[in-house]
DNA sequence: CGCTGGATTGACTCGGATCAAGTCGAGTGG
DNA sequence: CCACTCGACTTGATCCGAGTCAATCCAGCG
């Protein structure tokens, strides 16, 4: 199976054959994780970086009352935060979806190899950017728009993400994330998300069925999304 | 006036004497800002970052429907993106709120302090990893908080930062937010924020009137929030 | 001293939550 | 091969938190 992580930092910023054969070096001994598993949990000290070879995962905290909110989601290629290991303790989960392949790069490993490859420390900080990016897109669905908008706007993120690192067969994707799982990222509850699917898949945009994703008038879902591809920056800066 | 970025970093990690005169040179000609002024808008080029020294800004986003959602709260100390430069454009705006002290320091001087002061490189990263935690429980609030909660969590957030940074003259903070900027950072209505305020007052909690945020009942207060300072990251590791 | 932008309050409406039944499909075991 | 089960998805009926609309109120200020 070709090495995604590679593939997304090489869209970021172009890699040295060295540079890619020290990556796919650090990230050769991934390991199976079971779905529902805790890659590390909120009070952890945190320690190697995560990379998602294969598999999905997402970012998720657990409030006092009980309920549950996804703060992202991982899809094969990302990795988790660069410099957590300053931090003393984890403020939030991180938990696989489906069955997975995790590669686990410790933290003076990864130190080292971004002080000798300039170009993977670049290519991780535009990452970095990125997810930084997408957690305000984020908070802007959840302030201010309303459920079918943010819906549709998830969705586009997801597909848009996906298409960059080669996860679309056009035009479907497969979204293993359940009803219930939208809801907790979208602060609604999953009877809502079942009908704002049923209503997207009316109006002909788009169909979420059996776990496939199939985007039938982009257009069309784009609009009613009101989305804007910018925060994901795939238009990178030229000059170094 | 002290140096409240140098203040902030030095919080996360000591800093030589040496450095902490280098930053105070890098930011030693700040720019006086008027109200309303933006620093930097969506779809800019990003060069610079932005130090505040003195006042307070926001982030935010305009929707296609002309809505406006406040991503984060800069207060004296606070700096923008670290690495925003390697971005083609920016993805959101940065407001000033007040008259503001603003110095910036340019990409390149940045990352030549960074690279010969590992100290201040690594200050800079924790600050960066708590923006990032802010950002998830920011989502986390608006997903699964109820207005209240929203409310006194913000309220809770924005005392301990201040705190951090010695803005708050006990038991008063001086918080130049109007009900309509908190309505667009919450994702609520201005009437609403108003209504939730009055409950908060009454509740014997705390009281936010001409501009000045009274911590009544600390307890209480975190208690309704539901609040959990550990995304703001005080306690750091001890071992480097 | 009236103007203006924020704060406050009331009356009414509505989007989405809640509660409560089903239905469907993939396994599992007899 | 079929009944049984379990988890996820659907759908309907009802309720309530928060939005909307519309007046004031109030403090600072030119």
């Amino acid at each position: 199976m070709e090495n995604r992580f590679i593939e997304k930092l090489q869209g970021f910023c172009a890699l040295s054959p060295v540079e890619v054969l020290t990556l796919a070096e650090a990230t050769s001994r991934p390991k199976s994780i079971a779905p529902k598993t805790d890659l590390i949990r909120e009070g952890d000290r945190p320690g190697a970086v995560f990379v998602i070879l294969d598999g999905w995962a997402c970012r998720y905290k657990i409030l006092p009352n009980g309920t549950r909110q996804v703060l992202a989601y991982l899809m094969p290629g990302d990795c988790c935060d660069l410099h957590i290991g300053l931090l003393a303790e984890m403020d939030h989960n991180i938990q696989v979806i489906t069955p997975a392949l995790v590669a686990t790069v410790e933290r003076k490993a990864m130190d080292e190899i971004m002080d000798q490859h300039r170009g993977v420390a670049k290519a991780m900080y535009i990452a970095q950017l990125v997810d930084e990016g997408t957690m305000r897109a984020w908070i802007t669905s959840m302030g201010r728009r309303t459920s079918t908008e943010r819906v549709a706007h998830l969705m586009c993120e997801l597909y848009l993400r996906a298409r960059n690192v080669g996860l679309v067969f056009e035009p479907e994707l497969k979204l293993p994330l359940s009803q219930l799982l939208l809801a907790d990222s979208l602060g609604m509850t999953p009877v809502h998300v079942n009908r704002v699917l049923k209503v997207l898949r009316l109006s002909g945009a788009m169909t979420l069925q059996r776990g496939s994703l199939h985007i039938v008038d982009a257009a069309k879902l784009v609009h009613l999304a009101g989305f804007d591809d910018n925060y994901l920056h795939r238009r990178l800066r030229k000059a170094a």
